[in-house]
RNA sequence: GCCCGGAUGGCGGAACUGGUAGACGCAAGGGACUUAAAAUCCCUCGGCACUUGCGGCUGUGCGAGUUCGAUUCUCGCUCCGGGCACCA
């Protein structure tokens, strides 16, 4: 296809001289305390046996293999991203080179919500549980508690209680519920009381703790206070099992009742039975509360992101081994730096062993860096999102041995100015390298905060109804095309058929149409040969009206072509500029041969053509430019100047409208005023026809454009 | 359910900040050249109708509105695509 890749350049994410790097990077972030290793519910995708993180889970399925995803309990690494959900959030207002598609995206998915945090105390104990609430107005309104099935004091609540082997089985059956969910569908409420109460500290009143299904332990504190009048799901829950409703927010022109609500409130208004805040506005009410809250030691402000941390442990047999030991006596051990790399068993040998990494004893047998006896090496490896998340910065410094980067090449390249990718990493990829370069900068490597300053996300190609990928295999060969048609045809049709961010049913019908434009112009060329060996100048203001035509649409498309591709990449619209001008062309050497054409016009429109296709059609434009007689390449000539003046039209065509319709088009100067417009379509015999003698209401005027009479 | 996009001829797609809708190309139909074909060139190509005329009416998913004028702006729908989804 003619791509030019600067292969002095090249990496291989896979190749330990890599993913040394990486595993160095591991460490320093490990020293930092952005690395960490628990237990949590992991997202399991049974056919490629292994974790995934939350954004890589599509529709309850697995990005790679599209196979459904099962929730399972068990260890493994996390990157703390959420240490910057702040500046990620912050730094999404920098990205003005972003599409605001994208952007939104991102601060969805790191969803900050503000509001308070406030301790309920348990009654007849010294505990206390913490929930995090957006509506603090609607704290009078709390009528029970609900916890996560997963939240650490439910065992304390209900130990010796006459509720507790309720509470174990209704947590025990919802955690089989939970793994066997699927995703599309929210399953019924359900809960289960605990036997204990907690006091409401705004109001001293005792709420009855229940445990719930729908409470998530990942999100806040894993326990809600519940409001159910001014709460959808609290609503539902209240409702089933007979809890009490007790609106305190009433929005304007609406008298809430407890008995007849159907459904919750959800909007703002002014406060009701709500102590001393009774009458306040909601939007106050918030601020006062929190307040309150606040003086009183009992909560504060709090804000909560959706964010989770990045867990990036894999169960693969690819990826970079996390260098991690595992000793008996002295626990979780770093591998030494000069130890790296940690090298991935039979990575080299296609044939090698291509067993999970727990299945490979070789591997995992190994000695403590701090005792000196034996250990065991970590089998998970890095999610391949870390080995992307950075390969950007690298490519500034290829090989270097030193270092993962050079920060002086860093700092002279990057960020990256233009970023081409798939809307498909909107969070993924793109989320994944901002935070990564915010880490790479505070471990010193980097000293910027962005990675890239402007991003295209083109649009998907779509064929068979679903979308072309390597790991669909439902791709095109475009070497099918390039044998019939050749490279540049090829290239050109594919840039042709729509604007680079939409998506596109592939199609090949109409690549007869590029192979033709092409050779349309190679005709033109051949045809006028001659032009190209004189050496001519031309007085362009003394040109005839069809030699100064062509030089002046020769400007016009050099303007469109320029402006097309810098300002989005759109080269559909530039290829049918480029189109127009061979049109022209083509044309003035045959129709209107009569009159002499300028050889210095038709060489200086047949090069141009040449200089604006190249981008799109290189291999084709050097081997004319080559043919025309240049000496030297085209790859080292400047693009056209765009000379404004020499595009401007002598003549414009007026539009005459009567009452907004348009009745005649007339030829005019270019330089022509609002007055003379208005006369000559006042006198003009078509306009005349159709205002049948009508007075003219009212005149509009648009200066070189068009005359709107009003009757 | 919520948040983003999008909808223009038979098709892919143009139309700058409201000002000539359909650029450019594909497909289709007709014609020229040719013994024939390919290639090339010319013409037609949104719809409607009593088309005498270089003409008229209508037309950018649907319905309203703002405006002298709306593919473009506002409101309300329909359909399609994408994202999120018990996030308290």
């Amino acid at each position: 296809m003619g791509l030019s890749y600067d292969w002095n350049r090249e990496i291989a994410t896979c190749n330990p001289k890599y993913y040394r790097w990486e595993q160095l990077i591991f460490l320093q972030m490990l020293k930092k305390g952005l690395v960490y290793r628990k237990e949590t519910t992991v997202n399991w995708c049974v056919d490629c046996k292994t974790v995934l993180a939350r954004e890589q889970v599509i529709d309850g399925a697995c990005w790679r293999c599209d196979q459904p995803v099962q929730p399972r309990t068990m260890h493994g690494w996390f990157f703390k991203i959420t240490d910057y959900a702040e500046e990620l959030l912050q730094g999404l207002d920098t990205l003005t080179g972003w599409p605001e598609k994208v952007v939104t995206m991102q601060r969805n998915w790191i969803g900050k919500s503000q509001g308070m945090s406030c301790d309920f105390p348990v009654e007849n104990s010294n505990e206390k549980i913490t929930i995090f609430t957006t509506r603090p107005d609607t704290i009078f309104g709390v009528t029970f508690m609900s916890l996560a099935v997963e939240h650490p004091l439910i065992d304390a609540l209900i130990r010796g209680k006459e509720q507790e082997n309720e509470v174990r089985s209704f947590i025990e059956e919802t955690l089989i519920e939970k793994q066997r969910a699927t995703v599309d569908q929210e399953p019924e409420k359900h809960g289960s009381f605990t036997g204990a109460y907690c006091i409401n500290p705004f109001t001293g009143e005792r709420v009855p703790i229940y445990v719930a299904n729908f409470v998530l332990m990942e999100y806040g504190t894993g326990a809600v206070m519940a409001v159910p009048a001014h709460d959808e799901r609290d609503f539902e829950f209240a409702r089933k099992y007979n809890l009490p409703i007790r609106p305190v927010v009433q929005p304007e022109g609406v008298t809430l009742k407890a008995d007849i609500m159907q459904e919750a409130s959800l909007e703002p208004g002014v406060l009701i039975d709500s102590g001393d805040f009774t009458g306040m506005d909601s939007e106050k009410a918030k601020k006062a509360i929190i307040e309150f809250a606040e003086q009183k030691k009992f909560g504060g402000p709090h804000i909560t992101y959706r964010l989770r941390d990045w867990g990036i442990s894999r169960q693969r047999y690819w990826g970079a081994p996390i260098p991690i030991i595992y000793c008996d006596k002295c626990g979780i051990q770093p591998v030494p730096e000069d130890q790296l790399p940690v090298i991935l068993p039979g990575a080299d040998d296609p044939d090698g062993p291509h067993a999970p990494l727990h299945q490979q004893e070789d591997f995992i047998a190994t000695t403590c860096p701090t005792c000196g006896g034996p250990a065991r090496r970590e089998t998970d490896t890095m999610d391949t999102f870390v080995e992307s998340s950075w390969y950007f910065a690298r490519y500034t410094s290829p090989r270097n041995e030193q270092a993962p980067l050079d920060t002086e090449a860093a700092s002279y390249w990057l960020p990256v100015d233009q970023y081409i990718g798939g809307v498909e990493h909107a969070i993924l990829h793109l989320l994944y390298s901002r935070f990564f370069t915010r880490v790479l900068r505070d471990l010193g490597y980097l000293n910027i905060d962005e990675p890239f300053s402007n991003l295209l996300t083109q649009g998907m190609v779509i064929k068979d109804g679903s979308k072309m990928s390597k790991s669909k295999g439902n791709v095109v060969d475009p070497s099918e095309l390039i044998d019939k048609y050749g490279a540049d045809t090829t290239r050109l049709f594919s840039l042709f058929a729509a604007p680079p961010e939409r998506d596109l049913e592939w199609n090949a019908q109409g690549v007869d149409g590029s192979s033709r434009f092409l050779n349309k112009v190679y005709r033109l060329i051949i045809a006028n040969e001659s032009c190209f060996s004189v050496d001519a100048s031309a007085d362009i203001a003394a040109l005839d009206t069809v030699n100064g035509g062509l030089y002046r649409k020769t400007h016009q498309t050099i303007g469109r072509v320029t402006d097309s591709i810098e300002n989005n990449f759109h080269f559909n619209t530039a290829i049918s500029a480029v189109m127009e001008l061979v049109n022209q062309i083509n044309t003035v050497t045959t129709k209107d041969s009569k009159t002499s054409i300028s050889p210095f016009v038709l060489k200086f429109s047949l090069e141009t053509c040449l200089l604006l296709l190249f981008p799109m059609v290189p291999h084709f434009c050097e081997e004319m430019w080559e043919y025309t007689g240049h000496a030297t390449v085209l790859d080292k000539t400047t693009w056209p100047d765009f000379d404004p003046q020499a595009a401007r039209e002598e003549k414009i065509t007026v539009v005459i409208q009567v009452n907004g319709k348009v009745r005649s088009r007339i030829e005019a100067g270019a330089d022509i005023d609002n007055l003379q417009m208005e006369e000559l379509a006042m006198t003009d015999e078509r306009t005349l026809q159709f205002l049948k003698g009508k007075k003219p209401k009212k005149i509009i005027v648009v200066k070189g454009k068009l005359v709107n009479i009003v009757v």
